[in-house]
Formats: structure tokens, C-alpha cells, sequence
DNA sequence: ATCAAAATGTGGCCATAGCAACATTATTCT
DNA sequence: AGAATAATGTTGCTATGGCCACATTTTGAT
């Protein structure tokens, strides 16, 4: 029964202590040196040294009161590619929150470009209700105020901070929304595609859900080809990228009556 | 002076600071004051100016000495009572993270206590698969890597990052597992009960669907009264509290076979 | 150009953080 | 157990940040 009894007890030792530090620091992007020092219940002076130690190492930045994490992104995936153009994401997401009409029924997809989005939502604070598979989405959007959020359930996979799996495909495919929004790996005239296992079923169901289906896209993404094909052009009502595409999948596009919306 | 030119030497103004505020922050987790004062060439009250106006639109999160970007959500309402008591709910939530083997399966109530037995799990690395309707919960164990962890669905509640509703119950109530772990705002001899609304009922499911049922609790909320009963005594397994229940109410867990776990 | 409102700067004052030297407490080793 | 050593706490001081009230400059509209 009480087999495995370890450290109780104890405050923790210095180790344990900056490994904690470390791991907080994932979950937020500065720590403040006072609130570090009450939580351990240990001096400021003993937090100092602690970052002192981890800056010299370069594991954390240091800054006046607190620290925050290095620029070379311990974050997995999301935040490598949040650093990508990330100018170019935003411009694309503020461009698609403003077709968003108030009262509007979502499903909007996981990635970075749809956070933009979702941001850009949050603050004009467009009623709507939104169903999702991305955490930072929903609470983005539900900590507005403004969206109901209705997230679905699935295996959570920490590099994309979204669920994945059966039940969210299952859950998706109960509802019905007047618009999709989903964000993608490339796109050619073959269609909509994405490396990410998992997400192209779940792209595939909320466009099959979704009155309209409207693709968030770098134009750098632009005629290549991804691991899986997640739909066809066909399944596509709009696009809204940051460049024109090339002629070739201009022309597919205007083929399968799929509009093109240019950010800036 | 000059109508309609842009600002060509002249110094940014309000608008196109934040932004560039905004954009910094994008490439870096933390920006000082003294830094950005020094880059724009204003006074530091001016960035402190506009930390403030953003800091209010939820854009950034102020810190001593500089501003960090806001962690999607994460911390909403939970920072306020996560303080309250910290070192009590660290205590609790390591004892409990403790008692879990590995491979166990689990569901994991929302809450403050209950996250912080996520943590230490984490921490711990003990391999587990974890059903959570809190999405702190779930970034923290998935991102641990250790444990497999399923997100219910449903309606998003802000205010405690986790997710509510018919949706979530019933999909509780579909799965099975061998430990419950849930927290709530009193324990008293009439049993536990919960004042956020609807989380009563998700207790009460877990409860349900688990062999063993382990509550965590402050040792000041025995024997108070909260506004809905979420489970009898009889429903527990074991209890995990910081300090010792008054008479009448152990007596009432042990004639409920209900074991009592004091952490230190 | 003129005026009102907004934005920004300045200086005084207090709170918090940083730092260094030394004291105290834990931990480890034999 | 006791000494050696590492870790942490304390104290006193300085530097920096936060904030308020008010002065000054800039902006926008007429």
C-alpha cells in the first residue's frame, strides 16, 4: 500500500529546487524572484543564487526582479514557428478575424497561424461560438469574454498544445458550424496538406462540417507538397494568405471557386 | 508642420510603439523598461505608460522592472487563490502525486490543490494515464512527457481554465479508471461539496467511475458548507489535507472507511 | 494660427531588487 | 559523532523601478 514514501517532507534541495525553476519557466515566460523565494520558502538571496547559477549555464535569462526563458525557444514546436514570420501570421489572422461575422459558429483548427487569428478575435471581441481542438485557442478566445468555447477532447499532444485521436474526430463530426478555419502545412493544386499526424483527419472533418471552409496559409507554403493530403481544393470556400499564389494554383483555385484573400 | 508624412526621423509615436512593443515581445520573452526607454528614446514613464494600457487589454503581463508576453490563459483567476496558501496546497499536492503508481489510471479534477499534485507527478515522471477536464492539468502532465493524458470535452469556464457541461459529463462517464482525484471547496460529516457551479457534478462523476476516490483539501475547509454537495463520505477512498480533521469529522470519515493522509 | 486634449517629461518619494560580507544551518564524509 | 564543506540566511547598503502630481510638449480640429 504505502510502498513508495520519498522525500516528504522536506523543503526541496537545491537541485530539485532550480530543476522546478526550470520547469515553470515552460509554463510561464517569467518568474518573478520575490514569488519564486515565498513558493520555495526560502530567502531572495538563495533564488538570486539559483539564477545566477542557471544564467551562467545560460538556461534562463536573466532580468532585474525575475527571469525569463533564453531566445533559443526551449519551447517545442509552436514557438520555433511562432518566430517564423510571424508578422506575416499576424497580418494573415487580423485579415480572417475581420470576415468573422458576430454570431458566427467556428471550428477553428490548432496551429500558429490560427492563433494569430484567434487573438485578433479575442481582441475585437466578436461574439461566436467557437469549437476547437487547440488549448491557447480556447483559452484565448474564452478568456475574452466575448466567444462561448467549446473544446474537444482527444489525446492531448504537447507539441502542438492541441488533442488529437478518435474522440476528437468523433466530436467534431457531431457538430455542425457555419465556418471552418484551419491552417495547413502546403498547399498545391493538389489540394491541402499537412505533416503533423493526426491534424489532416481532423482538417478533413471540420471542413466536412463546415458550411464554408476558409484556409489560413503563408504564401511560402505555396505549391508544395505535405506529408498527408487533409482535402482537396474543392472542400475550400476561401483562402487568405500573405502573397498571391503562383498562376498554376491561381487558376485551380478560381477553378474550384475558391476565393483568394490578400493580407496587406 | 507636416501634414500627412509619415515619421520619417521624427520618433514613434503612441501607436506604432506599442505595436513595435507588441512585435518585440514576439522575438523575446521579456522586455525591460530601461531598455525599451533607452531604444525609443522616451521617458521611462512612457513605456511604463504603455505597459499599463496593454497589460489592461491582457496583450502583455507586467513585471517588476519590465514585461513579459501572456501565457495563453494559464494563470486567469487561479493566481489569486494559488497564492493563498501555497505552501499547504504544495504539501497536499505532493504527498498525493506520491501514493500514484505508475501505470495508474487516473482522472484529475480542476483546481488549484489538484494542479498541484500535477506538478509533482510531472515532476516525478511517474508514467500514468491521466483524464482531466482541466487544461493547466493537461499541459502540465502532457508536457512531462511521462503520462498519456486525455482532455475532456466542453464548454470552456475562464475563470478555471477547465471545461464544464453536459459534454464533459458525459464523456466522463464513458470511461473508467482506477483513481479519482478531485478537490473541493469544504468536507464536512454531510460530505464534500463545491461552489463553482457545474464542477459539483463532475466530481461526482469521477467519484463514480474510479475504484478508489482520493480528495485533497485544505485543512481549512473542514467541517464548512458549501453551496452544492458534489459526494458523500462514502464515495472517498482516502482524504490527503495539511492538518488533522476536528473530531466529529473523523470519526465520520472513519466510520467511512475514509483514510486520512497528512501532509507533514 | 489657435486652442483644447492628449501624450510625454520631470522631480520627489517610496518600494523593491541587487550586492557583498559575514553568520548560521545542513549535508557529507570518515 | 564531529569536522569539513556546502548551502542558505542576515544585515546594511546602493541602485533601480514604481508611482504620483504637475509641467511641458505634441497632436488634431477648427
Amino acid at each position: 500500500m504505502d510502498a513508495r514514501v520519498k522525500n516528504e517532507g522536506t523543503r526541496l534541495r537545491k537541485r530539485d529546487r532550480r530543476e522546478q525553476i526550470l520547469f515553470e519557466l515552460k509554463l510561464r515566460p517569467h518568474l518573478r524572484i520575490s514569488e519564486l523565494a515565498e513558493q520555495f520558502a526560502v530567502s531572495t538571496e538563495t533564488i538570486r543564487r539559483d539564477f545566477d547559477a542557471l544564467a551562467e549555464k545560460g538556461l534562463i535569462d536573466r532580468a532585474h526582479g525575475g527571469a525569463s526563458r533564453p531566445h533559443p525557444g526551449q519551447y517545442p514546436t509552436l514557438n520555433e514557428r511562432e518566430r517564423n514570420q510571424f508578422q506575416e501570421r499576424e497580418r494573415i489572422g487580423r485579415l480572417a478575424a475581420e470576415w468573422i461575422a458576430p454570431g458566427e459558429t467556428l471550428m477553428i483548427d490548432a496551429g500558429s497561424t490560427t492563433q494569430q487569428m484567434a487573438r485578433f478575435l479575442a481582441m475585437a471581441g466578436t461574439p461566436c461560438r467557437v469549437l476547437t481542438n487547440s488549448l491557447p485557442i480556447a483559452m484565448l478566445l474564452g478568456g475574452s469574454g466575448a466567444a462561448e468555447v467549446i473544446l474537444a477532447p482527444g489525446r492531448y499532444l504537447p507539441t502542438e498544445s492541441a488533442v488529437v485521436g478518435e474522440e476528437t474526430l468523433e466530436f467534431l463530426a457531431r457538430h455542425h458550424v457555419e465556418r471552418a478555419v484551419i491552417g495547413a502545412t502546403a498547399l498545391s493544386r493538389d489540394g491541402v496538406s499537412e505533416s503533423v499526424p493526426g491534424f489532416a483527419a481532423i482538417k478533413r472533418v471540420m471542413l466536412a462540417q463546415a458550411k464554408t471552409g476558409m484556409l489560413l496559409i503563408l504564401g511560402s507554403k505555396f505549391g508544395v507538397h505535405g506529408f498527408t493530403r487533409a482535402a482537396t481544393l474543392g472542400a475550400l470556400t476561401s483562402v487568405v494568405a500573405d502573397s498571391a499564389p503562383p498562376a498554376d494554383l491561381e487558376e485551380a483555385l478560381r477553378d474550384n471557386d475558391v476565393e483568394v484573400l490578400l493580407a496587406k
